[in-house]
DNA sequence: CTGAAAGCGCTTACAG
DNA sequence: CTGAAAGCGCTTACAG
């Protein structure tokens, strides 16, 4: 390959400077017409265009936004990619994916290296991510936005699924359906958006004057096999539940298996709900009633903020934006 | 924020030149034992780190891979992905995403903006990817890989999944299983993958005697309505196949719909059998036996193609790999 | 064992 | 309306 063409060797055939020639690509200052037309086709002739390298070093900025996420074989964060690159695209940015596999010192590392490569903003999303771990991005000035993460973080916006409406409206859908005795399939541990979930269904039933019973809330893992395990303990007991509500869509499979085996008519005998959406929902048989976010809107949103930050129109105090879900009615409650 | 700190910074602490800092930074030339140390510790005071940016313009490589796909939500890609991340992350590059929505000119774009940012390297993935997209990169030197292009092209390395192969080991395993009528619900077009796995359905029943009958194959949409369209039209032949194979799991679902409808029982009435593996597959009920390729290594084996382009470790001959895929026996076939 | 200087390819104050 | 020169922050021939 011949030896690249450069600014310098336009402006040279153009019989112009180099600032000439940068000031025809930029529109920054005024170029007479025939110059800006000469140096236009002698860029069409040489087939030159600005090396964005340079262009980034001087400028101090890379049109680069990074995104870090645990898994990107998890659809919840192609999707968000997806609405990301559809804001981020037009005024010129690219995105660097990062992949952490949950790992802390992955995460670190993530950062430190988009931090190096300058990119102009980062958004950190994982359930579990911290402020602290991209404090070394907000030490280099660099716009951060979390995603996912539960606390709201000194100077960094945040982005997270409203976890808590979720299990409200799931609730309130059910009992809108006129299931009163409800159970809940819950993840392991007593915290983060499984628990919310928990907090909303409960905040649902007490607001409808129903009781709260904490024996039908089960812990399982999640999984089908977790949702298996959860409906037969909830179908031990001497009042079982009507309808039960799952604390994600794998789970409520799990719960579909056992009512099949059992041969409970769903959603006549045992209504059973989801949460997340997730494709296999609606190609099950009977099809899963679920709670959908909007992943891609969520990632649009992102998008949005950042932008904001990078040309200086997003007010100065951090965001903290929660998106509500919305229920996919079908045929398993 | 504080003015950044750069080598000269740290070279005029350390009371040595930038020369020196980044001989032991890049261990390219030796250090004596307390200079080394004193420039280490100088960094640590400092935390300065070297400017990726700066190091890419001064040595003409960006340590980044470009990855530019029709669609990131499609559950294929982030697997490639995640494959490709899986073998470059450890020598240090970072992936850039681009997604073109199968838009031929947001496929000039995204090449062209990936040449002017320098890319080390690009994987253009795509059914229906041509080797003339990429020409821009290839003549700027950027090794690239394309993924799921059908035709070996000129200088540039291509992987591809067997779709041939993926005919031929489903309508071996139908035979196996004792089906001998076996029906083939395809796309609306006669090219491209799903042409090859009938080409590949057709030698398999040939090569073991079995006649082939071309009102067996239909032609549908690629689409859980093209699938039940496909097995209706199947069902009215005067002899009915005793099997049906499914140019995807979505339009497998399609056909199970019917079947269903229909009271067959699947598989003793009628075998089912999809391709691609996609996540509802195990969780339908019955289950769908299907054909798996390995994307995530997919991914990988374009890292290491482009790796070896890299370092020119890989053979300068253009390299054609195809992946066999393998049977998921579940239960509707 | 180490340094001064050029240069990667741009943009932009400064000057006219 | 336009240009010469400095500088973004590194690496690396060249020299000693």
């Amino acid at each position: 390959m011949a030896k690249r063409v450069g600014i310098s060797d336009v402006a040279a055939r153009a019989g112009v400077s180099p600032t000439t020639v940068s000031h025809v690509v930029s529109g920054r200052r005024h170029v007479s017409e025939v110059t800006r037309a000469r140096v236009r086709s002698v860029m069409d002739e040489l087939g030159w265009e600005p090396n964005e390298l340079a262009r980034s070093l001087r400028m101090q900025r890379t049109q680069t936004i990074a995104l870090i996420v645990p898994d990107i074989t998890n659809p919840f964060y192609p999707s968000v990619a997806r609405g990301l690159l559809d804001v981020v695209s037009e005024p010129g940015y690219q995105v660097l994916i990062g992949n952490t596999d949950g790992s802390p010192s992955a995460e670190k590392d993530l950062v430190a290296r988009m931090v190096t490569r300058s990119v102009d903003a980062i958004v950190f999303a994982g359930y579990y991510s911290k402020a602290s771990d991209v404090a070394p991005a907000v030490e280099a000035g660099i716009p951060v936005a979390l995603m996912g993460g539960r606390k709201a973080s000194a100077g960094i916006d945040v982005l997270t699924s409203d976890d808590l409406a979720a299990g409200e409206i799931a609730t309130r859908y059910l009992i809108g359906r006129g299931y009163h005795r409800i159970g809940f399939i819950t993840g392991p541990s007593g915290e983060g958006p499984p628990a919310d979930r928990v907090k909303g269904y409960r905040r649902a039933l007490t607001s409808a004057g129903l009781r709260f019973n904490s024996q039908l809330v089960v812990r399982e893992e999640f999984s089908r096999a977790g949702g298996a395990a959860g409906l037969q303990e909830l179908l031990e007991l001497r009042k079982p539940p009507r309808a039960v509500l799952c604390t994600n869509d794998m789970v409520a499979i799990g719960a579909l298996d056992v009512a099949r085996a059992r041969g409970l008519r769903v959603p006549d005998d045992l209504a059973v709900m989801g949460f997340d959406d997730i494709e296999a929902a609606a190609l099950i048989s009977p099809s899963l009633t679920t709670i959908a976010g909007d992943p891609r809107e969520q990632g649009r949103a992102v998008g949005r903020v950042l932008l904001g930050r990078l040309d200086g129109t997003t007010a100065s105090l951090p965001q903290r934006i929660l998106f509500a879900p919305s229920v996919v009615p079908r045929e398993s409650a």
